[in-house]
DNA sequence: AGCTTATACAAACATTTGTTTTTGACTGGA
DNA sequence: TCCAGTCAAAAACAAATGTTTGTATAAGCT
């Protein structure tokens, strides 16, 4: 009973999508493949033309999700010359993740536990990449006398844990722009890691650091 | 068939310990009662001598937890006189509950999803009392100049968010004990803050403030 | 000793849930 | 026009899950 205009790629890409809000919602555990199958307009059965499993899904959606910040990583922060402009750059990408895009994000910090163990060991490999970059960052900045940092791994934590509790308050519908909202960040994370510019005007000086960074 | 030696409360304390434990692991919907009942030595239809339902040992979990939070504010916390020795405080009660203390706090603040619409109120009216108590100390300590920060509200989250995140990665066997862990991090929150004492030798200060607090 | 209450077991229940299988209509190219 | 491959409905299944009920033994008081 093939159903009149559809196309198997576009299907796909709604399950998905559907898929990451309702995870990013209820949580893996709290969501059922029928109510899935209800957002994405299609039947319960149909499903499994696209996955195999359950948990097939949430391991994809976070593996993909964890590889796009990856990628976005280096194509963004690592550019960047100087240890203070990596961590502006950083933040930014951090905090946009976590409001703008995809409520996938959100899942990828609060669903690792439901993964099956060799699932669960392949998206830790990537959190442990992702999460190294930062550490290289404060890091380096250490090296050069740009941050003060005792303990640079707790740093590390305290910077995650404060970008990445960015959307467990965030509204979309605020009042607060997402800039104003990276902007704030920046300056707290420069404060944390004791960078010698603590007041907002140093903002300029890292966008200066970033046009020259650019090749 | 009553089991020998078998007490009502001792069972009651070993279910919403055991349930604690098994919340914080896997979740909410994560969980299925026959485990419960199972870590706990007893029949799945025996925890109904104790609970009316799966939603209400959540909801009693959680609202004593965060009464429990509240109280130690109340007797830890507002009992210092200046904002900074509150906030020392208070990020060594949260960090404190957080690691040492009870499963329970991971679950109150990841499992308010999973609560019904009226006990969600409840819950979540307890979370943001808490959560004002740390904004009061903040705005107190810009007034009398303790602290210097652009954006109270926002400030406040990203303190939670540093805090909150320690559970995450915290391991109690591993070899960063709790006072150094506090430490750490109560240097971390006072930069944050921009706290004019910025290094970890402000802290004996905050003892003696401590010292005059007590009655 | 007898009686009441507290406590737990055992079995069963109606649903819900992930998953499989079968069937049939649509699509695009030869 | 016909065919092979694509896509989705429909129905069904076994397992798991929250909850209820009836019953039996232990505890504790009179």
């Amino acid at each position: 009973m093939r159903t009149v205009g559809s196309i198997g790629e576009v299907t796909e890409q709604k399950i998905y999508a559907a898929a990451a809000e309702l995870i990013a919602k209820h949580g893996y555990e709290g969501i059922n493949l029928r109510q899935l199958a209800k957002d994405v307009g299609v039947q319960v059965g149909s499903l499994y033309n696209y996955i195999s499993s359950k948990q097939e899904l949430l391991f994809n959606i976070l593996n993909g999700v964890m590889n796009e910040l990856i990628d976005a990583v280096k194509a963004t922060v690592l550019m960047e010359y100087t240890p203070t402009a990596q961590l502006q750059a950083f933040v930014k990408l951090h905090i946009q993740y976590h409001t703008n895009k995809l409520p996938a994000v959100v899942i990828a910090t609060s669903e690792l536990r439901s993964l099956e163990p060799e699932n669960y060991k392949k998206i830790v490999r990537l959190r442990v990449e992702y999460e190294t970059y930062l550490r290289e960052i404060l890091r380096k900045g250490c090296e050069d006398g740009s941050f003060t940092i005792e303990n640079v791994r707790l740093c590390e934590y305290a910077i995650i844990g404060m970008l990445t509790g960015v959307c467990v308050w965030y509204n979309p519908r605020g009042t607060l722009p997402i800039n104003k909202l990276t902007n704030y960040y920046q300056e707290f994370v420069m404060r944390l890691v004791g960078a010698e510019t603590r007041d907002a005007n140093a903002r300029p000086t890292v966008v200066r650091a970033k046009a020259v960074a650019r090749r």
